[in-house]
This record gives structure tokens, sequence and C-alpha cells, in this order.
DNA sequence: AAAGCTATTATTAGCCT
DNA sequence: AAGGCTAATAATAGCTT
């Protein structure tokens, strides 16, 4: 607009080009900003020149944010509304099936059973019953697999202990063996007791119920 | 710039700064536009006036949306990231929520039980042996209830048998009354002949189990 | 209120450094 | 490539309609 009028038309040559939009960039950028200043305004400008440069505008009072955010606010539009969607119903689905869980779970531990059907009690029951056998079969074989470990363990101190002992009973035997004859005498005492009072409990007992007419008897004579 | 120089300040005069911003604002989307073909350019003005109006502009070769996303990808800047952070930590926790709801559902149905600890498949078997037992009261109580709806039910058509039969014996009852002597006539005859049949039958049952030592006969004479 | 006019200022194309 | 110069064009403030 100088020194000649120009076509609005691409530059061509890309020095030339690169010149006057650095030069009408910045002009471009005083008009807003005396926009702003002189009628109150708020604006926000974002260019991406032709070698993918990005360079943005906005006005000292706002943010490129909180401007874009009234601008969708205003004209009703949400730029980001279809990734938003798709987040939206993932999780409307993910609580649905939230819910529906919880539920199951509810019910699997004896609540909110009144709005099942007697054959829907029936399945649950024979599930739940089944599960149950399950889970204590399960526990049986994680107590016997305790036990069996733990028997190891026995078997394997008892060992040990046998070995310690055997080295000290043989270090004993010579010690010890004029006791041997002493500890087998009081047991022919005790046996001798028991051959006399044995009988004569049992007579005592035997009482009949009713008595028997004298007619019965006389069949039988 | 023109008919006198002017301060960039705000104007107050609320008409001029009204007129002021609209010759304004075409002066900046024209630059915009000129700007756009000859540097083959694309840009974005998005304003918003004092009276709260938003007006845009943008390339042609582009869409505001399209221009804001190569701007946030450009400057790697995500304006509405805080939103999205909300939204992908609440599906986060959702999902997990979600998958240890199904880890319960499939302990509860006896699956994945190989990382519980004996303590807590303990635990697990009690829950699971209150549930089935809460579970086998509430199907008895449903079908006690469905018994008694039906017993009910065949009491009234019980009941409703027995009018409707009264009602009939009522009507019979006349038309048949000479029928009356023959049918106690017969009573008679079947009580004459008890007495003489009856003693006769017993005393042939009866037979003693075993027999008795005349010991005990001695003590009841 | 909105559009047109124009004197005046602002911007800038092409050139030079 | 970046900045300055300036003739020439574009934008527009204040006015009129």
């Amino acid at each position: 607009m100088a020194r000649g009028k120009i076509q609005i038309k691409r530059i061509e040559n890309a020095t030339n080009r690169q010149v006057t939009f650095s030069k009408r960039r910045n002009g471009l950028f005083k008009k807003a900003q005396e926009l702003t200043v002189l009628c109150d305004a708020k604006v926000s400008i974002i260019m991406c020149s032709s070698t993918g440069k990005v360079q943005e505008y906005v006005s000292s009072s706002t943010t490129t944010k909180q401007l874009l955010d009234e601008y969708q606010r205003r004209l009703k539009i949400d730029l980001w509304s279809s990734q938003y969607e798709k987040m939206q119903e993932n999780l409307k689905n993910l609580k649905e099936v939230n819910i529906n869980l919880k539920k199951e779970i509810r019910q699997r531990l004896g609540e909110s059973l009144n709005d099942l059907s007697l054959k829907k009690l029936s399945d649950l029951e024979q599930d739940v019953d089944n599960c149950l056998r399950i889970i204590r079969e399960r526990k049986l074989r994680a107590i016997s697999g305790q036990i069996v470990t733990h028997r190891k363990k026995v078997r394997r101190e008892e060992e040990e202990n046998r070995k310690l002992r055997n080295g000290f009973i043989i270090n004993a035997k010579e010690e010890d063996q004029h006791y041997e004859l002493v500890d087998n005498e009081g047991h022919y005492d005790s046996v001798i007791r028991f051959q006399n009072g044995g009988p004569g409990i049992f007579a005592l007992r035997l009482q009949p119920n009713e008595p028997l007419s004298s007619q019965w008897m006389s069949i039988h004579e």
C-alpha cells in the first residue's frame, strides 16, 4: 500500500512472502491491541504461517482458553464434543456395568433378594451352594497342604530328636542297667483283684412291668 | 487516524465505542483476510465485544477447530486438559472398581481362589455359607407363601363346593324322605351281628411271645 | 442506529543498507 | 535476514445524512 498498489493474491516469492507476513502480522496484532483498548473488547488471534510457525495474540485482559470457552458457550457449540462424547459414553457404560455388578454381589451376599423370582432364587441357591462346595474343597486342600508341610517338619524334627536320643541312650545304657527288675513287680497284684468282684450285680435289676391275668395262665397250662 | 489523531485508550462514549468497534473489527478482518491470501497463512480471530457479542474470523482454507487443534499440537499444550483429566481420572477409578467387583464375583463363583490366604478363604466360606442360609430361608418363605396362597385357594373352592352340595342335599331331602326307614333298618342288623361275633376273634390272636417262668406266677398269687 | 463522506493519520511495498 | 526509509495506498475519526 505504498510505492504501488498490490493485488491481494498469494506472494510467490518466498522471501517477500515471509517479510510481508512478518510486517502485516505486526500490523494485525497492533490493530487488535488498539481494538482491545479503544472498545474494551477481548480478542484472540491465532495464526499459522505457511512455514508452519504458530503465533498468537490475546488481549491482556483475558487468556486464549477463557476466550475460547466463552466463544463456545456463547455460540452453544462444543468444538471437542466428539471426544467428550466418547469418554462420556464410556463413563456411562462403566457406571451401568458397575451398578449391575454391585447388585449381583449384593444378591450373593443375601441382600436385594426381594425382586428375584422363585426360579431365580433356586438358581442362585444352587449356584451359591456349588460355590460353597468349591470353596470348602479349596480350603481343605489348603489346610491339608499346610498339614503335609507341618508333618514333614515334625518328622524332620522327630528324626533329629531320635538321632540325638540314640546318641544319648547309647551313652546312658551302661550306667542304668541295674534298675530294670524293679519296674515289673506291681502288675500281678491288680489282675488278681478283678477275678471275684465281677458277677452278682445283674440279679437285682429284673422287675415285670404289668400283672398277667389268670386266664392267660390257664391257656398255657 | 482521520480528521485528527486519537489516543489509544478506552472510548467512554458507548455509541462511539460501538461504532469504532464495528469499523475496526471490519478493518481487522479485512487485514486478516489479506494476510491469509498474500502469505498463504491460516488465521483465526475470535473476539468478544464489551456488549458480550462474540464474532469470529477464520481463513477460508481451514476451520476454527482445525486451527485450534494445530495450535495446541504445535505448542504442546492442551487447553482442556483439566477437564479431560477429571474425566480420565473418573474413568480410571471406575475401571478399577469394576475389576475388583468382577474379581469378587468370580471368587464368589468359586474361581480365582488361588491367591487367597487360608484366613480369607475361611472368611469367604463363612460368608457364602451365611448367604446360602439366607437364600434358602428366602426360598422357603417364597415357597410357603405360595403354599399358603394355594391352600387358601383350595379352601375357597372347597367352601364353594360344600355350599353347592348343601344346596343340592336340601333340595334332594324332600324328594328322598320315604327312603329313611329303609336306610335305618340295616343298622340294627349290623349291631346285633357284632354282639355275638366280637369276643371270639380276639381269643385267637393272643399269643405270648415268651414263656413265663413259674417263679413270676407265684409272686402274683 | 447505520451508512456515507473525506480530511487526516496509519500502514506498508518496494527499496536501500 | 533484519531493520529503516518513504512514496503511496489503506484505514478511519468525526462528521453528515
